[in-house]
DNA sequence: CATGAATGAGCATTCATTCAT
DNA sequence: GATGAATGAATGCTCATTCAT
């Protein structure tokens, strides 16, 4: 009971902290202000995390796609490439939406934070192995052509990431919403040859 | 001679402040470490910018891809797809690497900075519109299949704006190079089916 | 008794920043210097109040006349005219001595600080009132002749608020002290003809 | 012609000097305001003045109520007291208006500044002498009553400086207009008598 | 005479962090 | 566990002043 308590404490601090820098970027989210949002006062958070550093990792470190890539993995192993692709896409737009801190903090501090960009990597490698995987699966199957699987998964991730954050992190009012229509076409356009045959 | 010299001035500002910036971060490039790697004090940089944003503002907008794509459109004209899009994605990376501060500062600040994010939005216009032109120039005249030239475009440059940046901003050392055979693969990868025929 | 101790800082506060405010006006009482008379960091300022406008709106709106003279008005009802603007006079003039920064910093700051002007024309204006409440009731009860309450009142007022704050403030060595002499002279003057009759 | 020509500039630094201090008091006429009011920079300034005291010192003595006043006593010797006080009012009310800077100046500074204190009191003192030297050549002339002249000067002036700080520096709203009819009432209540026969 | 560039001290404010209670 | 008070370093910015040109 102790303890559940003291980690919905940890918890509580650590959606906050991500919630704020979400919004003010990694500097923004001063202590100060994390603590207000949960009704505490400064002190209390370094009573539960040495400091600022530990409390966004370990937050960084919880909010990750590869438990979400895992499971979904194995519902579109059976499913042809195209819906396949289309499910992890969504799932991937769906998570950044949801923790959209995780990729804005990482994308904006880890250039000039060594951890950080460590613990980035070390998420993105997990991720592009599973993708990869399968796509080599698909195709050593015949379904997809010997493509160069490691260039077309970070095209893959790179698309939908992109597309996320320009349009719904730099709000570009002139691009197309990032909704199912998008994926559709963006998968399409990954899948079938630009070239007029 | 008086002009340049002041013109000189603020140049070295800009530049220092960019470097910086592109080191640390916008937040992390403070006024006196800008200052100090100028060899001057910081009222000096107040004499020539009227406060830290118009500095930066400044050094943004010069450092805009849009003058080097206008001029690589010209060029690739006439050239096969296949090749203008090299040159503008090889031109596209090496500008990154060059003022390699321009893209991780506006991604950084812009989700929390609203005339960052303004200025971000009207430089990724203004390519994206050039570069559509192209698209479309080029279904027109049944060189390439009547795909959606405006998610085309988002797919281009996000995939080598990605690569770059998980490459060389984030050092994932398990990614390839960002190299001239990374450039083509990518293209390739674009232009032919994924799906085996 | 915790909440005492919080509010004791503040008081004290509140207390060096008039003290220094009246001694180097409001420019040259510095957060710094504040904090070091008080024995603490700057920091530590910032902890008790939101910034030095705050600090300052407080400290004012607590050093104001309208009580004293509130209780003045009930102990003069009674006394003939004479007696009763001696009081008040006098208790404006200890008022002024022992709370001196008050009006200084508003006469320096309200001329180019809208919110301190305001809060001037506030006090000054219940001041008034209230005085003048008391010379339409001499009027009215014949012990006064007909005279122009309103400019009486500025001129009761500002005549005392002078010669303070040429005598004690701008150190003016040439001129009477402001002492019980000198306020019944100054009534006599107000009260009876300066023409030969 | 040279030296006129360096004069005009003086007195253009004095005279813009005197307006920025007029309307952001003295903290806020920096050199570099004034420099820019004037259309020179910050240095040719302190080409002209050795710092910003000297420039303020020499405007400030420039800008005395004394030869004004040494004027209106000539006119006034003949007059009825009235009438005589009321054109010296007058002066004194559109003195303050003209070279408004003047006495806010001195009252915000003189404070904590001692030289401009000094200043101050001798320009006071002397405008008091001849006041005084009027009263009582009124009241050996059987004009005026044996009042005391010297609180008499006092309340005179201090009336009218006060009615013009709060009505047109502090923008008292509720205040009537310091205007003929003001001054006229002023004057009234000044040589009547307030009580009741 | 005037300029433009620079200086260095100072200011209000912020923030991560500490610690006695 | 939590609080409230405090710290000290840093930040963007201002300003009077200097000086070579």
């Amino acid at each position: 009971m102790t303890q559940s308590c003291g980690s919905d404490r940890r918890s509580m601090f650590k959606a906050a902290a991500m919630e704020i820098a979400c919004q003010r970027g990694y500097d923004g989210a001063t202590i100060k202000r994390i603590a207000e949002r949960c009704g505490v006062t400064v002190g209390s958070i370094y009573h539960h995390f040495e400091n600022k550093e530990e409390l966004f990792r370990e937050a960084l470190r919880e909010r990750t796609f590869a438990p979400v890539l895992e499971k979904l993995m194995q519902e579109i192993a059976e499913q042809p490439v195209e819906e396949g692709l289309f499910q992890v896409a969504k799932g991937f737009v769906d998570f950044l939406r949801e923790r959209r801190s995780l990729f804005s903090i990482l994308v904006s501090e880890a250039p000039h934070n060594p951890e950080c960009s460590g613990l980035f990597t070390e998420i993105a490698r997990r991720n592009a192995g599973m993708m990869r995987g399968y796509f080599d699966g698909k195709i050593a199957a015949g379904q997809l052509a010997p493509i160069d699987s490691g260039i077309a998964v970070q095209m893959f991730f790179g698309h939908f990431f992109n597309a996320y954050l320009h349009k719904e992190r730099l709000m570009m009012e002139h691009l197309p919403p990032v909704d199912d229509e998008f994926v559709r076409k963006s998968i399409r356009l990954l899948l079938h040859s630009w070239k007029q045959p």
